[in-house]
DNA sequence: TTTAATCAGAAAAACGTTTAACTCAGGTTC
DNA sequence: GAACCTGAGTTAAACGTTTTTCTGATTAAA
């Protein structure tokens, strides 16, 4: 590979000539420039982004830290970030939590030491107060409960559940079963307070017992179902898209007509539910826009790094579609 | 942030002692290396990767190259790939070539400015000879039609579709609609092959005009739809999982009765499947052992950059279900 | 003993850039 | 015409490591 230096002895100029030339630092006379660019193209001279990023203190890539990349939630958002960070001459360096919270940690030092010049991180869980510690700009994503120390982009969960909570009460829904992985998430615990306003705005009472936790193991179904069994629901509001793929489980396993013995609500929204018949009624997040909003921030951040930290919440939309019948 | 002359300073010894300690490089007594390691901690030190990887000439990152992130297929080799790289002490710097041969090029080259010890590559075509031009060792993945200059990592197309083939003969189809996105890449083209030999292994005469490439756009699903209107085959054998998808999608609209009416056979299977009912019949692509060969045999030819290339086919599984009947 | 080999550590070079400091014409300003 | 800028280039320092070379002391071989 040749360096910047074989360069400079082939166009007859000093190295800073060359950085000058290719990096736009300081005027440069049309003779040397042609020369550079001549003896680079002839070279096949490719700048050392290692080097670069060591002198110059930044290494024009991003830290991506997602909990699991199947999930199509996550790799549209993974999608949405390559993209926005490539258009703006980064990259990024890609690293999945698994839902870990320890291993999360590990990939944030992990990321850390690589000199990433920020961070966009969908933590496991809602105290990612360490990452203030990391010396990074950080900016949260979809998750971003717990903290307000750092840049956050998020969707106005409230308001989405709300709505979609009101759109199954006007088609006759009174007994409505939340389902959700877990609770422990602020992003979650806000579409529960988003349903039980859209309950107490039309006087009904909220029943906790109607927003269940069915987990993340393989017994999740089994939750959902004997939840459906006990509360006799006529509508499901699940709070995630892997929460809808169980639902969907669930309703077949009890040999419910769909949608007319039970209806589904879904939240996140994803490509291939086209493969569900009914196809699925559901919250839609705005994957594009999240993703860019999150890469923008950091980057703005990266510009302006004192300003104080910002929350961005976009809102949803509803996709009316089939799977939710009046009961 | 600490660099490791301040360790180096507060340890009161030499920077190459502080760098023998952590790398592990000579032996350094353990009065010392107690007081680098107690310097280590109370600075809160973090190794400058960076530094490292120009002075060591590695970065313990490998670049990856998709063409689509989302398709649940390719986010499980990413998946995969992320895991086995991490474990064994490597990065993974995530490009999307969207399917787009000039961005995937580009894409190549900033890879390699980085400094990326190695590449796992998804090519959008069959021509990627110009990744040998990069001085980077190159591992193809899945594509890997087109030139044996580089080690190569898929599965036993013509075999798993020979497979999937007499699985619908073997249940009475005689008439069976191969759908694919494309038939420029030589994957797809062994597909058929491996369709073609399971025909003419009953007597069948093979009809190139069964066999239709749907493209990618919008547009697809009308071609597929009619391509069934004009020939009524029995059953389909979906090339992709994004073909499932997109035959899926023509059945419901032509109105046929699923699977009686047609059968449908799927090819790489994905986790989101389930939401389709009849639950669909597929060839499923070992994705876990795809990614982690596809980064071991990566990694050996680091250290051993002179091997002749190698070429590891995976065998496919099929996974029988719901979504093939008898005619 | 004398000489050579070994050892633990320090000093210094090197990795390939960017950037600050310097040089030396040529042009201005009094 | 002396002092001062300016401008376009060069030289050299710096980024934070790893690795090679060097040093002086201790140990082993002759």
């Amino acid at each position: 590979m040749p360096t910047i230096k074989d360069v400079a002895k082939l166009a007859g100029v000093s190295i800073a000539t060359v950085s000058n030339v290719l990096s736009g630092g300081r005027y440069v006379s049309p003779e040397l420039r042609g020369a550079v660019l001549g003896a680079v193209r002839s070279l096949g001279y490719v700048p050392n982004g290692v080097a670069q990023s060591l002198r110059s203190r930044r290494t024009r890539t991003l830290g991506l830290l997602i909990p699991e990349i199947t999930n199509p939630f996550f790799s549209g958002l993974v999608k949405a970030i390559e993209r926005s960070a490539r258009e703006r001459g980064y990259q990024v360096l890609l690293s999945s939590s698994e839902e870990n919270p320890d291993l999360e940690f590990d990939l944030t030092l992990s990321l850390a030491s690589r000199q990433v010049d920020g961070l966009i991180v969908i933590p496991t869980h809602d105290s990612p107060e360490y990452l203030g510690r990391l010396g990074l700009p950080v900016v949260l994503l979809d998750r971003i409960g717990g903290t307000e120390r750092f840049d956050r982009v998020g969707v106005d969960n409230v308001g989405a559940a709300r709505i979609g909570t009101e759109f199954l009460l006007s088609q006759g829904h009174r007994r409505i079963l939340l389902l959700a992985s877990t609770l422990e998430l602020s992003n979650i615990r806000e579409r529960v307070e988003g349903y039980k306003q859209a309950l107490e705005g039309v006087n009904l009472k909220y029943d906790p017992e109607l927003v269940v936790a069915c987990g993340r193991e393989a017994s999740a179904v089994r939750v959902a179902l004997e939840a459906i069994q006990k509360h006799r629901p006529t509508a499901l509001f699940a709070a995630t898209n892997r929460i809808s793929l169980l639902a969907v489980q669930a309703i077949r396993e009890l040999g419910l007509a769909f949608p007319q013995q039970i209806s589904l609500l879904g939240f996140d929204d994803f490509e291939w539910s086209t493969l569900l018949e009914p196809y699925l009624t559901t919250v839609v997040q705005p994957l594009e826009a999240l993703g860019a909003t999150a890469c923008g921030l950091l980057l703005e951040r990266l510009r302006e790094p004192s300003r104080p930290p910002q929350t961005v919440l976009l809102p949803c939309d509803l996709a009316v579609r089939q799977s939710v019948a009046r009961p």
